[in-house]
DNA sequence: CCGGATCCGGCTCGATACTG
DNA sequence: CAGTATCGAGCCGGATCCGG
Protein backbone atom coordinates (compact mmCIF):
# COMPACT_ATOMS: atom_id res chain seq x y z
CA UNK A 1 0.00 0.00 0.00
CA UNK A 2 2.03 2.86 0.87
CA UNK A 3 5.51 0.82 0.35
CA UNK A 4 4.38 0.15 -3.35
CA UNK A 5 1.37 1.42 -4.60
CA UNK A 6 -1.13 4.18 -2.85
CA UNK A 7 -4.62 4.59 -1.63
CA UNK A 8 -6.00 6.13 -4.40
CA UNK A 9 -2.30 7.78 -5.44
CA UNK A 10 -3.48 11.14 -4.45
CA UNK A 11 -0.51 11.10 -1.98
CA UNK A 12 3.13 10.56 -2.79
CA UNK A 13 5.03 10.93 1.09
CA UNK A 14 3.53 7.66 3.22
CA UNK A 15 2.58 10.09 6.42
CA UNK A 16 0.53 11.61 4.14
CA UNK A 17 -0.59 8.14 2.31
CA UNK A 18 -1.16 7.12 6.12
CA UNK A 19 -3.42 9.47 6.98
CA UNK A 20 -5.29 9.16 3.61
CA UNK A 21 -6.04 5.57 4.78
CA UNK A 22 -7.00 6.89 8.28
CA UNK A 23 -9.32 9.48 7.32
CA UNK A 24 -11.52 6.96 5.26
CA UNK A 25 -14.98 5.46 6.40
CA UNK A 26 -14.20 2.65 9.67
CA UNK A 27 -10.18 2.86 8.94
CA UNK A 28 -9.62 4.21 12.82
CA UNK A 29 -12.67 2.17 14.08
CA UNK A 30 -11.20 -1.05 12.81
CA UNK A 31 -7.91 -0.49 13.87
CA UNK A 32 -9.06 0.48 17.86
CA UNK A 33 -10.72 -3.08 17.49
CA UNK A 34 -8.50 -5.07 16.83
CA UNK A 35 -5.80 -3.25 19.53
CA UNK A 36 -7.96 -5.43 21.23
CA UNK A 37 -7.32 -8.86 20.20
CA UNK A 38 -7.19 -11.04 16.57
CA UNK A 39 -11.00 -11.04 15.58
CA UNK A 40 -13.40 -12.51 13.37
CA UNK A 41 -14.90 -10.59 10.57
CA UNK A 42 -18.37 -10.77 11.45
CA UNK A 43 -17.30 -9.81 15.15
CA UNK A 44 -15.75 -6.62 13.75
CA UNK A 45 -18.55 -6.24 12.00
CA UNK A 46 -21.03 -6.02 14.27
CA UNK A 47 -18.77 -3.84 16.69
CA UNK A 48 -17.94 -1.39 14.39
CA UNK A 49 -21.46 -1.03 12.90
CA UNK A 50 -19.88 -0.66 9.32
CA UNK A 51 -21.35 -2.32 6.27
CA UNK A 52 -19.77 -5.45 5.09
CA UNK A 53 -18.70 -3.79 1.65
CA UNK A 54 -16.64 -1.25 3.89
CA UNK A 55 -15.26 -3.42 6.17
CA UNK A 56 -13.71 -5.56 3.48
CA UNK A 57 -12.36 -2.71 1.45
CA UNK A 58 -10.37 -1.78 5.03
CA UNK A 59 -9.43 -4.77 5.63
CA UNK A 60 -8.33 -5.71 2.10
CA UNK A 61 -6.19 -2.02 2.20
CA UNK A 62 -4.69 -2.75 5.77
CA UNK A 63 -3.51 -5.86 4.39
CA UNK A 64 -1.84 -4.85 1.61
CA UNK A 65 0.08 -2.43 4.06
CA UNK A 66 0.67 -4.85 6.04
CA UNK A 67 -0.99 -3.59 8.82
CA UNK A 68 -2.90 -6.76 9.25
CA UNK A 69 -2.47 -10.53 8.75
CA UNK A 70 -5.48 -12.82 7.59
CA UNK A 71 -6.34 -16.10 8.84
CA UNK A 72 -8.05 -18.68 6.81
CA UNK A 73 -9.66 -21.86 8.73
CA UNK A 74 -10.93 -24.51 6.25
CA UNK A 75 -14.21 -25.71 8.27
CA UNK A 76 -17.83 -25.63 8.20
CA UNK A 77 -18.92 -22.75 8.77
CA UNK A 78 -15.51 -21.01 7.88
CA UNK A 79 -14.10 -18.91 10.33
CA UNK A 80 -11.52 -15.79 9.37
CA UNK A 81 -9.60 -14.01 12.20
CA UNK A 82 -7.74 -10.54 11.58
CA UNK A 83 -4.79 -10.13 13.54
CA UNK A 84 -2.80 -6.38 13.47
CA UNK A 85 0.96 -6.61 12.38
CA UNK A 86 3.52 -5.50 15.13
CA UNK A 87 4.36 -2.81 12.82
CA UNK A 88 0.32 -1.43 13.32
CA UNK A 89 0.52 -2.42 17.09
CA UNK A 90 3.23 0.50 16.99
CA UNK A 91 0.73 2.39 16.14
CA UNK A 92 -1.06 2.39 19.47
CA UNK A 93 0.87 4.96 21.42
CA UNK A 94 0.47 7.50 18.69
CA UNK A 95 -3.36 7.23 18.60
CA UNK A 96 -3.58 7.18 22.23
CA UNK A 97 -1.78 10.66 22.01
CA UNK A 98 -3.81 11.54 19.38
CA UNK A 99 -7.15 10.90 21.07
CA UNK A 100 -5.27 12.70 24.12
CA UNK A 101 -5.18 15.68 22.36
CA UNK A 102 -9.06 15.19 20.79
CA UNK A 103 -9.64 14.83 24.40
CA UNK A 104 -8.57 17.84 25.89
CA UNK A 105 -9.85 21.56 25.74
CA UNK B 1 -15.88 22.17 13.44
CA UNK B 2 -15.24 19.17 15.74
CA UNK B 3 -16.40 21.23 18.60
CA UNK B 4 -20.05 21.83 17.41
CA UNK B 5 -20.07 20.59 13.08
CA UNK B 6 -18.25 18.34 11.57
CA UNK B 7 -15.99 18.23 8.15
CA UNK B 8 -19.11 16.55 6.33
CA UNK B 9 -20.79 14.69 9.12
CA UNK B 10 -19.55 11.51 8.48
CA UNK B 11 -17.80 10.91 11.57
CA UNK B 12 -19.67 11.30 14.90
CA UNK B 13 -16.59 11.94 17.62
CA UNK B 14 -13.47 13.56 17.69
CA UNK B 15 -10.94 11.98 16.83
CA UNK B 16 -12.23 10.25 13.76
CA UNK B 17 -13.19 14.17 12.59
CA UNK B 18 -9.50 15.01 13.31
CA UNK B 19 -8.93 11.98 10.71
CA UNK B 20 -11.09 12.76 8.38
CA UNK B 21 -9.45 16.17 8.20
CA UNK B 22 -5.72 15.05 8.22
CA UNK B 23 -6.92 12.64 5.64
CA UNK B 24 -8.07 15.46 3.04
CA UNK B 25 -5.95 16.58 0.77
CA UNK B 26 -3.51 19.40 1.81
CA UNK B 27 -4.36 19.26 4.89
CA UNK B 28 -1.30 17.90 6.60
CA UNK B 29 0.80 19.77 4.34
CA UNK B 30 -0.67 23.31 5.59
CA UNK B 31 -0.37 22.11 9.16
CA UNK B 32 3.18 21.32 8.37
CA UNK B 33 4.03 24.65 7.07
CA UNK B 34 2.40 26.53 9.65
CA UNK B 35 4.18 25.06 12.50
CA UNK B 36 7.09 26.69 10.93
CA UNK B 37 5.39 29.78 11.83
CA UNK B 38 3.05 32.19 10.84
CA UNK B 39 2.38 32.40 7.32
CA UNK B 40 1.12 34.37 4.20
CA UNK B 41 -1.54 32.89 1.93
CA UNK B 42 0.82 33.28 -1.10
CA UNK B 43 3.42 31.63 0.95
CA UNK B 44 1.61 28.67 1.90
CA UNK B 45 0.22 28.22 -1.88
CA UNK B 46 3.77 27.99 -3.42
CA UNK B 47 5.20 26.06 -0.56
CA UNK B 48 2.55 23.29 -0.46
CA UNK B 49 1.68 23.82 -4.06
CA UNK B 50 -1.95 23.81 -3.39
CA UNK B 51 -4.70 24.77 -5.70
CA UNK B 52 -5.84 28.20 -4.20
CA UNK B 53 -9.35 26.62 -3.94
CA UNK B 54 -7.86 23.65 -2.14
CA UNK B 55 -6.10 25.92 0.03
CA UNK B 56 -8.67 28.49 1.37
CA UNK B 57 -10.99 25.53 2.13
CA UNK B 58 -8.67 23.75 4.16
CA UNK B 59 -8.08 26.86 5.89
CA UNK B 60 -11.55 27.87 6.54
CA UNK B 61 -11.91 24.25 7.79
CA UNK B 62 -9.04 24.78 10.36
CA UNK B 63 -9.90 28.37 11.45
CA UNK B 64 -14.05 26.87 12.32
CA UNK B 65 -11.91 24.22 14.44
CA UNK B 66 -10.28 26.46 16.33
CA UNK B 67 -7.09 25.27 14.48
CA UNK B 68 -5.52 28.68 12.95
CA UNK B 69 -6.10 32.20 13.76
CA UNK B 70 -6.37 34.59 10.63
CA UNK B 71 -4.97 37.96 10.46
CA UNK B 72 -6.30 39.89 8.35
CA UNK B 73 -4.33 43.54 7.03
CA UNK B 74 -5.91 46.74 5.84
CA UNK B 75 -3.01 47.45 3.51
CA UNK B 76 -2.82 47.57 -0.57
CA UNK B 77 -1.90 45.06 -1.59
CA UNK B 78 -4.14 43.34 1.14
CA UNK B 79 -2.38 41.07 3.44
CA UNK B 80 -3.20 37.54 5.31
CA UNK B 81 -1.25 36.05 7.80
CA UNK B 82 -2.39 32.69 9.04
CA UNK B 83 -1.71 31.41 12.88
CA UNK B 84 -1.58 28.09 14.67
CA UNK B 85 -3.84 27.88 17.87
CA UNK B 86 -1.82 26.84 20.78
CA UNK B 87 -4.35 24.02 20.82
CA UNK B 88 -2.85 23.43 16.93
CA UNK B 89 0.81 23.38 17.92
CA UNK B 90 -0.39 20.60 20.63
CA UNK B 91 -0.03 18.66 17.49
CA UNK B 92 3.40 18.45 17.14
CA UNK B 93 4.73 15.94 19.09
CA UNK B 94 1.95 13.72 17.96
CA UNK B 95 2.64 14.45 14.05
CA UNK B 96 6.07 13.97 14.95
CA UNK B 97 5.90 10.37 16.27
CA UNK B 98 3.47 9.42 13.19
CA UNK B 99 5.96 10.67 10.51
CA UNK B 100 8.03 8.26 12.60
CA UNK B 101 6.30 5.34 12.54
CA UNK B 102 5.92 6.08 8.81
CA UNK B 103 9.39 6.33 8.28
CA UNK B 104 10.73 3.12 10.26
CA UNK B 105 10.49 -0.17 8.56
C1' DC C 1 -2.88 39.71 -3.40
C1' DC C 2 -6.47 36.88 -1.56
C1' DG C 3 -9.50 34.42 -2.41
C1' DG C 4 -14.98 33.27 -4.09
C1' DA C 5 -18.15 31.16 -7.81
C1' DT C 6 -18.98 27.72 -10.98
C1' DC C 7 -18.85 23.55 -13.61
C1' DC C 8 -17.74 18.93 -13.88
C1' DG C 9 -15.41 14.11 -13.72
C1' DG C 10 -14.33 10.59 -10.47
C1' DC C 11 -14.21 8.31 -6.46
C1' DT C 12 -16.42 6.88 -1.96
C1' DC C 13 -20.03 5.42 0.36
C1' DG C 14 -24.69 3.36 1.34
C1' DA C 15 -28.20 0.03 0.50
C1' DT C 16 -29.71 -4.15 -1.20
C1' DA C 17 -29.18 -8.38 -3.04
C1' DC C 18 -26.68 -12.72 -3.86
C1' DT C 19 -22.98 -16.76 -3.47
C1' DG C 20 -18.96 -20.45 -1.91
C1' DC D 1 -19.99 -17.17 7.88
C1' DA D 2 -17.53 -14.18 5.08
C1' DG D 3 -17.60 -11.80 1.82
C1' DT D 4 -18.80 -9.98 -3.61
C1' DA D 5 -21.94 -7.50 -7.26
C1' DT D 6 -24.42 -3.89 -8.65
C1' DC D 7 -26.51 0.52 -8.68
C1' DG D 8 -27.06 5.22 -7.47
C1' DA D 9 -26.20 9.43 -4.71
C1' DG D 10 -23.13 12.73 -3.01
C1' DC D 11 -18.97 14.76 -1.88
C1' DC D 12 -14.07 16.08 -3.21
C1' DG D 13 -10.91 17.98 -5.88
C1' DG D 14 -9.21 20.05 -10.48
C1' DA D 15 -9.55 23.86 -13.64
C1' DT D 16 -10.92 28.24 -15.02
C1' DC D 17 -12.74 32.66 -14.54
C1' DC D 18 -13.99 36.62 -11.83
C1' DG D 19 -14.01 40.37 -7.81
C1' DG D 20 -12.51 43.48 -3.66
Amino acid sequence: MWYNGAVNARSENRIEMVLEFLGQKGAYLILRQLLEGPQRFGELQERTQLLPRTLSLRLKEMEAAGLVTRHRFAEVPPRVVYELTPRAEKLKPVMDALEEWAREA
